[in-house]
DNA sequence: TGCATTTGATTTATCGTTAACCCTCGAAGG
DNA sequence: CCTTCGAGGGTTAACGATAAATCAAATGCA
């Protein structure tokens, strides 16, 4: 039902292929002829079919982005970063969120795939050594782009947080607040929340102070583990005077529990956060956050793959860590109101 | 490259079209070459070409999500839901943020047609009156359902949240907490804004309690308008002693110029928010607010979408509004404290 | 046996565009 | 006058699937 050009070719009496020539501003034609169908095509209110398009030139200019799920602020910040870095190139973003389901992100790229994008963005969530999904992936030639999750062992291109410079930076800072009994309240077992916690431990070892087993407690990623985990921080002996969290909601978790126990903040002790999520300044003591640069991983993990989706090959993967920057608040500041 | 239907057949010797039932389980096929076809279809790994059959069903299967953006938690959750809801029916989202500018929008809009969507959810911007955007959908006939945001005069569907509902429950809950001098911070000038604060003023006059113009300050919809709103608040005569906030992020401005002002929270003045974040809890005086039910938005727009989509016309539009819920929290319970 | 019906598959014609090649006509050049 | 060439188009054949119609062989039924 939609105006198509063989429309507006039968009303000026020429040929479908000089109107989409036209459209194209490509091949010869005449000032007059070209003039007629755009004005024409104007006037029908004209709107290519792109499915068809992309039938014959096998390019959807679509990309897919797959995350574990959006509803998180991290992963919201991403999905924008990309989709305002690809527009410009006139590209869209067919996006699937597989709520953390290995399965279900697996199928996920398959249908993607089966839509023809021209390229994945992927925050996987597959097991290490599973690497069935992305050779299916590279099996089409189509390219892709992880971000926040690597994978070992695959030969793909990577855009993420330098966890390793954030547990360092985050615990220097800590040190160098004056700060000597430093905790940490790590992440779920995998390959980040183990990168932070060696950067963590890194620090320490830099900063000249012992490495206490009984400091490193797992606290998940929410703020209730965090709340349970600092619980148990708080019996241990000497009591900390310092907790690195895992990530924001975790820390938020801490305070609560440091608040419940009676002690004060940061003058008892002193929490600092990673991801820097934009509430941080609400709370009731500001939280110190180390930034992650979640926007920056959007944009460049959009600018790599359009990159390797122009030049079709060649590139070898490239993995870029972007490196994080300490957001100071008073959830640290010890010298400011002692 | 990537395997088709015709190498299939050639390879079984039988017709594309016998290959195509099979995958589609339509049409009589004997179980023989049922099952030669699926056999081999799995040995080649074979996808469907979705572009191609789109392009000759007329249907993507695909539905275009248009927000103003996506960072911001509210609509991070819409499209989390929307994305859930149409999955489990075979659809994908396509979706396009328009940074709260108009003329992006309605340009996309234009891109997301093109792109031949089934269907479209919109949180749009357009300014009242301007329904040029919504004419060129309606042409094509593309089922729309706006969210979130009405827009007077325009025979279309909406799933939005009870704006007027929601004013009026936020204030009743504060008079019902015992206090009488309630303020409201409002929002920006637009519909929503305008909504809410009929339903201040109802509750208001049903609760027999006197209303003053001078109650009523404009702060925006950010944190620092929220500030700034308040602090004119503050120094009117008689001080309020509890205030109705257009959202969250206004009621945590509010509370912050109102510690800042050495005042009790909610002892000399309690706070009600709505939107109901998910940090709300984690805030030195964890804030009372007025769930808008974003979750169902995107569900039941979702759902009324699809239900457009597969029975082609004769629905008239529909309009749903979400009855709010209140969630009490420390910032309004003055009982427990004092 | 003869004719209608069912079964299982094939043929043909799109869907809306683009790629690749072909055609025509007038002007230029010898 | 004949050839050549380029400008300005047009023709034909995909792209990878589905819809609709058709067909041959097997089956049913009187």
């Amino acid at each position: 039902m939609p105006v198509t050009m063989m429309d507006i070719a039968r009303d000026l009496n020429v040929s479908v292929v000089t109107v989409s020539k036209v459209l194209r501003h490509q091949g010869r034609i005449s000032d007059a002829t070209r003039k007629r169908v755009l004005q024409h095509a104007k006037k029908l209110n004209y709107q290519m079919n792109w499915v068809a398009r992309s039938l014959v030139t096998r390019r959807t200019y679509t990309i897919g982005l797959l995350l574990p799920e959006f509803a998180h602020p991290f992963f919201a910040e991403i999905a924008r970063a990309v989709a305002n870095g690809v527009r410009p190139h006139g590209y869209h973003v067919l996006i699937a969120s597989f709520e953390e389901d290995p399965e279900l992100e697996a199928s996920e790229v398959d249908s993607l795939l089966a839509r023809q994008v021209d390229g994945l963005i992927i925050a996987t969530a597959q097991p290490s050594r599973q690497a069935e999904m992305f050779k299916r992936v590279a099996a089409r030639k189509t390219p892709y782009v992880l971000i926040d999750r690597p994978v070992s062992g695959l030969r793909a291109s990577f855009v993420g947080a330098d966890n390793r410079a954030i547990g360092r930076m985050a615990t220097e800072h800590l040190i160098a607040r004056g700060y000597r009994c430093i905790a940490h309240l790590r992440g779920p077992q995998v390959g980040i929340a183990a990168e932070r916690l060696e950067g963590y431990r890194s620090a320490l070892k830099k900063g000249g102070l012992r490495h206490d087993e009984n400091y490193v407690v797992d606290a998940g990623y929410t703020e209730t583990t965090g709340y349970e985990g600092m619980k148990k921080l708080l019996v241990s002996n000497p009591q900390p005077d310092a907790v690195f969290c895992y990530n924001d909601p975790v820390a938020i978790g801490a305070m609560r529990a440091i608040r419940e126990a009676g002690l004060r903040l940061p003058h008892d002790i002193a929490v600092v956060g990673a991801g820097n999520v934009h509430y941080n300044d609400a709370l009731s003591v500001p939280l110190t956050s180390v930034d992650q640069g979640t926007c920056k991983i959007g944009t460049l993990a959009a600018e790599l793959l359009l990159a390797r989706i122009s030049t079709n090959r060649g590139l070898r993967p490239k993995k870029i860590l972007i490196p994080p920057r300490l957001v100071e608040r008073e959830s640290t500041r010890r010298g400011c109101d002692s």
